[in-house]
RNA sequence: GGAAGUAUGGUGUAAUGGUAGCACAACAGAUUUUGGUUCUGUUUGUCGUGGUUCGAAUCCACGUACUUCUACCA
């Protein structure tokens, strides 16, 4: 009787991360009544990378999960390196990998708040302008161990900088001439705290705000407000910004100080917890690096499938659900992990094992002759399109006396594990006959001494169904294409563009040891894969020329592949995605 | 010389004072008309030294190592 207590499989507990507990206990706390609300906030000064993708996932992740909304919130406080161009593609990237926002904000929405609530804060002597040169500045600030030292404007009268103020947004001011600081504490441990830059002059139309704006704010002043102002309860960042939350949490004090919100200082604030950034083994994911392998022509733009972007990543083939899977089992914590890329592939393996259609490619060929097949006969079979899905049907496949074999798939002195094809031996065609070469004169070679003909016999009544289907063989099986019925397609096979596991630390160790202070393009070119992309003439069997770019495919025995963009009936194209696992070692 | 954060097998991550578990990787075997998938098994770990406690990966102290902080970027 106790037989069916156990038949019912324990509801699988997973652990929750540290962020999702302290939402937890927010929630049982009340605070904010209740409620979460989180934000993704991107400046869109670039395309979003894979990196991203595990902050989006958190963003939106924790909304939905906790029934809240996340809003989309472009940061675009810096007119000088933002455009819209990327703020469509941002958009894009995120409604790829599955994930829908509240609204779509930006952080101009809230420049005239943010500049009445500066206005106040001068009026309240917490705020005051500095004339001094950004050099000036910087010497005054001290260093992590060394005190700063006040500016000689620092108590300038409250209408003096009331007044300055407003002529920094005037556009007759040169920019770099003064700025807005807030007045805090130049001795503070915290160097976010030695009066930080709220304003600073640019004079430069906004994409948004147009010439509304000649003096913008920072995005330590603005990040803090724009989340209490929008309700956002739980502002999620990467580990680098923990230095910077007093300083948030002290902009919220004041802003919620000038609203006049009655509420407890610890109730109805948004709280910013940080988690660990992505890191991935061979792979780089600094911006301003990036962009120099695009513009050096090192790989072919931001979408090249070699890239670490998020539009990369559809392109090579990998799906939104591996990618989310293998986000999830890497985890939310502090520590500064460097992830291992197997991990990723065994993730996007594991997804498009389920999803992708079986389709056979033959892309190092070698002619096989089936000598006891007639010459002009076809025979017609029905191949399943995925096994480990019954619902994606079949598809037929031609049979003839002429196939063509991977190169690899033959040896004259094999191995004693290699169970392929070689003299005297046997395998079966995959969906076909088993076939046979003779122990003598099983191949044809030229001249050098490069096999051009490989030869076997068929042996009868071993197709699916038929009397000796079931013989046992040592060889396994291996795939093929009929010569007259396939179809020649461009394979893009991609390689790992960096030969080591962490460029990230590698390329910047070195830049220094060559007494630079800056990476540039030589230094990268020296730890890149000068091979990490392989083109190359392939045959394909017919179905191929109906599959759409992004269909997942599988190339029996081979990898994952997809249609490129580029890709068309008349001239096919496809993206390597990821290997299969391979377990064959000589 | 300061401050903040972090430390669990090769890698990543659980265990929230009470049996150190999971995944990837590696290795071995079974199944297989993909050397894929699936299944089974094996190997490997609490940074160090003290302390508190019946009991410590967990709490405390002191070390050590790594990360972050000195942009008119975000």
């Amino acid at each position: 009787m106790d037989k069916n207590m156990e038949a019912v499989a324990p509801e699988e507990k997973k652990s929750l991360n540290f962020i999702e507990q302290k939402i937890e206990a927010d929630l049982a706390e009340g605070k904010n009544g209740g409620k979460v609300q989180t934000r993704f906030p991107p400046e869109p000064n670039g395309y979003l990378h894979i990196g991203h993708a595990k902050a989006i996932a958190l963003d939106f992740g924790m909304a939905e999960k906790y029934g809240g909304v996340c809003n989309l919130r472009m940061d675009d406080t810096n007119p000088q390196k933002e455009d819209m161009e990327y703020v469509n593609a941002i958009k894009r990237d995120i409604e790829w990998l599955g994930f829908k926002w509240g609204n779509i904000l930006y952080a101009s929405d809230y420049f005239q708040q943010l500049w009445d609530l500066a206005v106040e804060l001068i009026k309240r002597g917490k705020a005051y302008v500095d004339e001094q040169t950004a050099e000036e500045i910087a010497a005054q600030k001290g260093t992590p161990t060394q005190p700063g030292q006040n500016s000689p404007y620092r108590d300038r009268p409250v209408e003096e900088s009331l007044k300055l103020f407003n002529e920094m947004n005037s556009g007759k001011m040169e920019p770099g001439k003064m700025v807005l600081r807030a007045k805090i504490d130049m001795a503070s441990d915290n160097m976010h705290f030695r009066d930080p830059i709220m304003y600073r002059v640019m004079n430069m139309p906004h994409w948004r705000t147009g010439n509304t704006w000649n003096a913008y704010p920072m995005y330590d002043y603005t990040h803090g407000q724009c989340d209490y102002w929008e309700g956002v309860t739980h502002s999620l960042c990467t580990l680098e910004f923990v230095s910077h939350r007093p300083l948030y949490d002290l902009f919220v004090d004041w802003a919620k100080e000038v609203a006049g919100d009655d509420k407890p200082m610890d109730d109805n604030r948004p709280r910013q917890t940080e988690f660990n950034k992505l890191n991935l083994t061979h792979i780089l994911l600094s911006k301003r690096n990036l962009l120099m392998l695009v513009n050096e022509g090192v790989v072919n733009g931001w979408d090249d499938p070699r890239m670490p972007t998020i539009s990369a990543f559809r392109r090579r083939g990998y799906s939104p659900e591996g990618i989310k899977a293998f986000i999830d089992k890497i985890g939310y914590t502090k520590f500064d992990a460097l992830n291992q890329m197997s991990l990723f592939e065994s993730a996007v393996r594991d997804d498009l094992n389920k999803r992708a259609q079986r389709v056979s490619a033959v892309l190092n060929p070698v002619k096989l002759v089936i000598t006891n097949f007639p010459e002009d006969a076809v025979e017609t079979y029905t191949a399943i399109n995925n096994p480990e899905n019954e619902a994606d049907g079949t598809h037929e496949i031609e049979f003839s006396r002429e196939l063509w074999i991977e190169r690899d798939d033959f040896m004259e002195d094999a191995p004693k594990k290699f169970f392929r094809l070689g003299p005297g031996k046997e395998v079966r065609l995959k969906n076909s006959y088993i076939v046979r070469c003779p122990e003598e004169n099983c191949c044809k070679k030229d001249a050098d001494g490069n096999i051009v003909e490989i030869y076997a016999e068929l042996i009868p009544e071993t197709k699916t169904g038929e009397a000796n289907c079931n013989m046992k063989i040592k060889g396994k099986t291996i795939h093929w294409v009929s010569c007259k019925h396939c179809v020649e397609a461009e394979v893009r096979n991609y390689d790992r563009l960096w030969m080591v596991e962490n460029p990230r630390d590698e390329v910047s160790n070195y830049s220094k040891e060559q007494g630079k202070n800056r990476i540039d393009i030589e230094d990268m070119r020296k730890f890149i894969n000068p091979e990490s992309l392989e083109i190359k003439k392939a045959y394909v069997e017919k179905w191929c020329t109906t599959k759409k770019p992004l269909d997942y495919l599988q190339f029996q025995r081979i990898g994952y592949y997809t249609p490129d963009y580029d890709s068309t009936p008349e001239h096919l194209i496809f993206n390597k995605t990821v290997g299969l696992k391979d377990n064959w070692k000589k």
